[in-house]
DNA sequence: TGGTCAATAT
DNA sequence: GATATTGACC
């Protein structure tokens, strides 16, 4: 028996660094799909080119087009996380040998990492360190015991020294925070200490005096809020605008009167009588340190109509035919699935009910397919566009598709700065539809990416199939076109008024909607990732016209409105609805599709509530997980990283996202968010505010 | 034991 | 400076 020997790294970069100083010493490379600069798929590429080993990719995201894209791309296995350590020692043995042109004996006596008998000398596991181990707890032990790390001298400390290393850092990403002011909200803020709400939360790892910790910021927040009163008339009290805070629970704060879409608001008098200056309504700053807290986990990805659910303590694999020789377990990849094996579906089956609906058979986005069409669907809508149901993801985290050009961007993405506003179609990563392409009426600006290459898919949506005629298949419309996001520190990432939850009582999806309820329209969630993105260099160019766009998204849904006036910005942001339906129905279970409908054009507010999240997200870092990153950020900008303009289209599962299986209530345990060492798939919050006043400035200036 | 506050650390 | 951790006190 020769010893695995194992050597952990953060990132590719490393990887890339510690396969070449190693000199051909490694035989496998286990590497996350979604990391931080270079993902998984170009440490593969990469490797593959270089050192011509194997690298099996895992991933929580276990959607068919980023599995089909990972195997295309060269990827030994796939393996979807949780992974199940025999899958990992069986597939790791079965690629090794695969590299060596040997037959693999599959035995299962051997279980356990510690058992592997091969001639394998060295492993690489590329998983970022922000990464969670992905592996369940069970994997994670034997993991541990069977590896020796090389890179990770703190760990291999607190393996051997009795004393227990420091206690990790909790970095309170957008997701624990979210998760954290759900658990408040539910409890209610009188009531919510630090125990409850720990349980509440649970998020392994967690401790009372880390949720303490928290909760004593954040009433400080809150007392801070109080004093200072809010929003008061154009002036957004910057200093509480800026906070993390504020910027996570500026959509919480303030809802319409008129919508009870959360129930437990009513615990909450102060809430229901957000500002509506345009509207009649009144503005009120906070009067009491009793904010509401609106915030809800990401959606459950619901991969419905082809992958298997893959939940958390399984774990799935996925061969690749062109790496091995055979696949070695029972793949669990449905098999329709796995024929499909050319690059050109992949991009495509994100929406491939889309595409069959509409007679398009691959390789093509919605967009592609039939621009005109869904042009005509936007004005078919009686419903303005809706800014707010734009997404501007900023990760490279994010989605599948990353740099690679790939596919999908489901998953929301994690907080970087490529911001892009543009839209992306395509097939193999192409940019599509960069240059500021606009839907008549209702514009969707596209913009640019920057940094961003990564194929933004526009989804399908699941009620599609009963869609009235004229508003159906592609899942968006005017109103509906939704980004994907990273959330932001509390954005409404993860109730973006975009999304909503698969109904099949109400699969009206596009259906024309009275204005009024036009924020109300279902859509689906599913497969859903819309998304905008814009070219490099074109940042300003697309966040200028997202801007524009919310402002005619403003004049057009709210005909009898005065235009808006610096004064109206309270109005913009908070004023409206930001109806929620989505979270509502999925979070709460409390209302049926069919939300009440506000006299209040959630157009209006919408987007710049979404605006506003971007505020907010802006103001998130990312601890120098990614310095990588920098260099393609605008200057000035380096650190701001998570540009977020709500639409959390997709659930998440994302490596570098907890999993939010249940949106409501109870977690169940997420996927990623293992904090035995604090592991925090996003941007922890903090305070850059560069976006945040530049943004309020155009938005105070610019009409 | 648990919550809160404040000092300290990062 | 902001935020997380730790310790003290109730």
């Amino acid at each position: 028996m020769i010893e695995l020997s194992i050597v952990t790294v953060k990132n590719s970069l490393d990887a890339l660094a510690t396969l070449r100083s190693a000199n051909e010493a490694f035989e496998l490379v286990v590497t996350d799909l979604h990391m931080p600069g270079m993902n998984g798929l170009e440490l593969q590429k990469q490797v593959k080119e270089e050192f011509k080993i194997p690298v099996i990719i895992m991933s929580s995201d276990d959607k068919e087009s980023v599995v089909l894209k990972s195997l295309e791309s060269g990827a030994a296995f796939y393996m979807v996380k949780p992974v199940n350590p025999d899958d990992l020692h069986n597939v790791w043995q079965y690629a090794v040998a695969s590299k060596k042109g040997k037959e693999v004996v599959i035995d299962q006596e051997m279980g356990s990492a510690e058992g592997v008998t091969s001639s394998i000398d060295k492993l690489i596991v590329c998983e970022d360190a922000n990464s969670s181990s992905s592996v369940n707890e069970e994997g994670s032990q034997k993991k541990k015991r069977g590896r020796k790390r090389v890179r990770d001298h703190q760990d291999q400390k607190e393996e051997n020294d009795p004393v227990p290393a420091k206690k990790a850092k909790v970095v309170w990403t957008n997701t624990l925070h979210n998760r954290f002011l759900q658990a408040v909200s539910h409890i209610s803020l009188e009531k919510a200490v630090p125990k409850k709400i720990l349980e509440f939360m649970n998020v392994p790892g967690l401790t009372r005096e880390n949720v303490a910790s928290h909760l004593q910021k954040y009433r400080m927040f809150l007392k801070k809020v109080a004093e200072k009163g809010f929003w008061t008339s154009r002036n957004v009290s910057e200093r509480v605008l800026r906070s993390s805070f504020a910027y996570g629970y500026a959509n919480s704060m303030f809802q319409n009167p008129q919508q009870e879409y959360w129930p437990f608001l009513r615990q909450q008098p102060f809430m229901r009588s957000s500002f509506q200056p345009g509207y009649g309504g009144t503005f009120c700053g906070l009067g009491s340190s009793r904010c509401g807290l609106l915030r809800f986990p990401n959606q459950e990805a619901s991969s419905s109509n082809s992958v298997p659910q893959l939940r958390y303590g399984q774990s799935s694999l996925f061969c690749n035919p062109t790496s091995l020789q055979r696949p070695m377990f029972s793949n669990p990849y449905p098999l329709h699935l796995a024929n499909r094996s050319t690059f050109n579906n992949t991009g495509m089956n994100l929406f491939s009910n889309a595409a069959t609906t509409n007679g398009v058979t691959s390789g093509t986005s919605p967009m592609q397919m039939n621009p005109e069409q869904n042009q005509a669907n936007l004005q078919n809508n009686a419903t303005p566009f809706k800014f707010g149901t734009i997404g501007i993801d900023s990760s490279n985290y994010s989605s599948g598709a990353s740099n690679m050009g790939t596919i999908n961007s489901s998953y929301p993405s994690l907080n970087q700065n490529n911001n892009y506003a543009g839209i992306r179609l395509t097939s193999e990563g192409e940019l599509i539809g960069t240059g500021l392409k606009r839907f008549s009426g209702n514009e969707l600006s596209s913009g640019s990416n920057n940094g961003f290459n990564g194929l933004i898919n526009w989804t399908h949506n699941n009620n599609l199939n009963n869609a009235p005629p004229g508003n159906e298949k592609f899942g968006f419309s005017g109103a509906q076109v939704a980004g994907f996001s990273s959330t932001g520190f509390g954005s409404a990432s993860q109730f973006s008024p975009t999304f909503f939850p698969a109904n099949p009582e109400n699969t009206s999806v596009l259906a024309p909607m009275p204005q009024q309820t036009s924020a109300l329209a279902p859509l689906s969630q599913q497969h859903t990732s819309t998304g905008l993105a814009n070219t490099e260099g074109e940042n300003d160019n697309a966040f200028h016209n997202l801007m524009n766009n919310a402002s005619n998204f403003c004049s057009i849904s709210d005909n009898n409105q005065q235009d808006l006036g610096e004064g109206d910005l309270g109005e913009l942001l908070f004023g409206s609805t930001y109806a929620t339906p989505y979270q509502e129905q999925n979070v709460e279970g409390f209302l049926n599709v069919n939300l009440p409908s506000s006299p209040y054009p959630a157009e209006v507010s919408s987007p710049v509530n979404e605006l506003l999240n971007a505020e907010f997200s802006s103001a998130c870092t990312i601890a120098d997980k990614t310095p990588e990153q920098s260099s393609s950020q605008p200057q000035g900008r380096e650190e701001t990283v998570n540009f977020d303009f709500g639409g959390h289209v997709s659930p998440v599962r994302d490596d570098y996202y907890p999993s939010f299986e249940q949106p409501q209530c109870s977690y169940v345990e997420p996927v990623n968010s293992e904090l035995s060492g604090i592991h925090l798939e996003e941007a922890p919050i903090s305070g850059n505010e560069v976006w945040g006043e530049e943004y309020l400035n155009f938005l105070l200036t610019d009409e």
